[in-house]
Parts: structure tokens; sequence; C-alpha cells
DNA sequence: CTATTTTATACACATGTTATTCACAATTAT
DNA sequence: ATAATTGTGAATAACATGTGTATAAAATAG
């Protein structure tokens, strides 16, 4: 999980706008365009690893946009998360989506946006090294969790929870970083909430591969 | 599911304009053809998956323009969908249909025509693989699904709703994207009503091919 | 066109699961 | 030892889904 780079392609200065702030400020690199053609040399020149794709566009729309992306191998490991507005018609992007990406619908709530993106850059890094994390793998699309080829199915916020760990091993999270990814930055829980759901991954995963670090935090180790 | 160009075909300025405009707003790429002449240098030029071909036209007619066309194995797996009037004799369509296409009478109604176009365009991306996915195939043509090779005759919604799910073993749809996939994005339906439509499917194919999960959504599982 | 049947949706409530809290026990650092 | 921090068991709140039944809407038959 190198850089994360992110095009956000959209005719309305506005969202543009918005979209890149918000961005930006959960830590992504972002470069904009504002339209179809703006976006295909910005794929060549800022080789982003994911485009959020408005489909109502003047000029060449997202499908068509994307269909030309996508047209191009070298480009294969570029997702692409369309934006749509409610009244418009998914059938197109059904079969797009089929192939692995994903959309938001407008109006785009920005922590909405934000962990879906991660979810599908999550999702992306587990495609390519098969890799096995010490006896855990996670599974984004099914959304279970693999013990010793095992599914287990976890209920949402431990799921969510692990996931973060598990995205960066050996890294200890603050208690306060766990807070804002898993239950967001507004909402207020009591001290002990992260500890109960460590104790349910523990209980379900075995004991060896979630460490507290007293003071800090916890840790996923490998 | 790469492009999906269609090809209109029609003597009528309007509606050579209103298909155009319907068409694309539900992301299909489109281009026209005011004539059998044109439509079949367009054939070549234009390369399109699909053609909505009015029969009645001035000078060469749509059955004929289809005789051609079909008569280059080239053109072999391009589709052709036939418009005609009420009054229309409709016996030598029939005999075309059998081939494999459709027709849609006038006056079309544009959501009609675009569901049918997407059944079409489903249909062709379905012909190669029939593959069989855990005793559950879905037959697109017949609009029907066999369980263990029974034919079971499932209504609309709920035929949409496994096609959707079937589409991509293992893949948790979010509800979300099964309201905005069978029943689109401007329908409003109540909290339940996609697990009413998951309760029939389970009953009528077993327990063990749909699996909830829970806070996210259903899976088809394999 | 109307009656009848089928399909789709709504809704209230049952059920089961998940998330959270809390009091207190255990642990660790200083 | 003592204070700070984390683990634990049990209770409860919050929530999501399943289910029975009613009703609306649509399709089909007569």
């Amino acid at each position: 999980m190198s850089k994360n780079k992110i095009l956000i392609v959209d005719d309305d200065d506005d969202i543009r706008h918005l979209l890149k702030y918000n961005l930006e400020k959960s830590g992504f690199m972002t470069n904009v365009a504002a339209n179809g053609l703006e976006c295909l040399e910005m794929v060549k020149s800022y080789n982003p690893d994911l485009i959020l794709l408005d489909v109502m566009m003047p000029g060449m729309d997202g499908i068509e946009v994307c269909e030309r992306i996508k047209s191009d191998p070298q480009n294969k490991n570029i997702f692409i998360c369309f934006l749509t507005a409610r009244s418009e018609d998914y059938s197109q992007i059904a079969g797009l989506e089929a192939g692995g990406d994903d959309y938001v619908s407008k109006p785009i709530k920005p922590k909405v946006l934000v962990s879906r993106i991660n979810a599908i850059l999550r999702r992306k890094s587990n495609e390519e090294p098969k890799e096995v994390k010490n006896g855990i793998q996670i599974n984004y699309e099914k959304y279970v969790v693999l013990k010793n080829g095992e599914e287990v199915q976890l209920p949402k916020k431990e799921f969510e929870l692990l996931s973060l760990l598990h995205s960066k091993p050996n890294f200890v999270f603050r208690r306060e970083q766990i807070l804002n990814h898993v239950w967001g930055t507004d909402i207020v829980v009591g001290d002990r909430t992260i500890d109960v759901h460590i104790r349910k991954l523990r209980e379900k995963l075995g004991d060896h591969h979630i460490v507290t670090v007293k003071g800090i935090g916890y840790k996923y180790i490998t």
C-alpha cells in the first residue's frame, strides 16, 4: 500500500472540489479532470490507482470513458468507481461492476465514499499477492475471513476491525485510530468497546494473532 | 461485456432521435441509419452489437436488410431486433425470430425497449458459457431456472434477483446494489421487500443457495 | 371490460444477532 | 504497592433479518 493516487472526474466544479478536499483530508493523493478526454489524458500522465468517474457527463459519458480505459490492458489494474445520480439506469454499470469495480450514489456522503474507497483498495491489494498473513486471509468480496482455508463469518464491526489491523501487519494502531477508522469520528463509544471486539476476534481466530500494546493500542502480527 | 454498440435504423427522423436519446441516456453507444443501404454500410464501419431495424422502410425493407446482414457469416453474432408497427404481418419475422432475434412493436415505450435490449445482450453474453453453478442454471431465453435439471418458473422480480446474485457467485451484493439493479434507482420500496423475495427464492430453490451477510447484503454461494 | 389469479409490496411483530455498557478482575509499568 | 490500563462475564440495548398475513398492483383468463 504505497501511494493510492485517486483521479476525480466530474464536470461539476463543486463536486470535484468537495471530493478533492475530503479525500486529501483522508490522506489520499488526488488529481482532477473535468471531462472524459481530460480523464483519458490523466490516466496516462498521472497513472492513478483508482478513478472516481461520474457517469453522466457532457461529451463522452462515464461508461464510454471506462470502456476506453479498460480496453487498454495496461490499465487493467486501475480501479474505476462510478458516481451515479439517483435516477440513472444501472443496467450498464451492473455489467461493469461484475468486472470488479464499484459505484457510489449521489448525493455523495464523504464518509461513505472514503470507506468505499478503502474497501476497493483493500480488495485490490488483496488481489495480486495472494499472500496469507499468518494463516489469516481476508476475502473482501465474499466478506469472509479464511482461517487456515476455513471460512469464518465475522459480524460487520469485527470484520472491519480485523481488516484494519490486518491491512498493516505488525503496525500498532492507536485506539484513537481504530475508533476513527471503524466507528467514525463523530461516534462516541465507551472505553471498553474496542476491547470487547478484540476479544471476540481472539475467540474466533485464536489468541496469538492480535497483540495488545499497553498504553497504545493493538497490532496484528505475522 | 465491453461495448454494446447499438445501430438504430428507421426512416422516421423522430423515432431515430427518440431512440438515440433514450438509449444513450441508458448508457448504450448508438449510431443511426435512415435506410437499408446506410444500415449495411454502418454494419461494416460501426460494427454494432445489436441493430434495431425498422421493418417498413422505403427502398429495401427490414426483412431484406436482415437477410443480407445475416448472409455474411462475419455478422453472425450481431443481434437484430425488429421494430414493427401493430398492423404488420408477423409471419416473416416469426421465422427470423426463431433464429435468435427479437422484435418490439410500435409504439415504442423506451423503458420496454431498454429492458428488451438488456435481455438480448444478456442472452448474448450468456450464450457461450452455459455453466451450471451449484446445481442452479439460469436460462435467459426461456426465462426459466433449472434446479438439478428440473425447470422452475420464477416470477420476474425473483428471476432478476436470482440472476443478479447468480451472476457473481460468492460475491456479496449490498442491499443498496440489489435495489438499484433489480428495482431501479427511482423506485422506492420498503425495507423488507428484498427479504421477502429472498424468502421466496429460498422456498423454491432451497435454503442453502443464498446466504445472508448481516449488515451487508446477500450472496449466492457455490 | 371485468373477474380471477398471480405477483409484488407493505407492515407489524417475532427472532436472532450484534454492539455496547458496566462492574469488577487481572495485568502491567513505574 | 499503586495507578493506569486492559481483560472478562453478564446484562442490555440497538439493530437487522425472518415471517405471517394483508393489501395493492399486475397479469391473465373469461
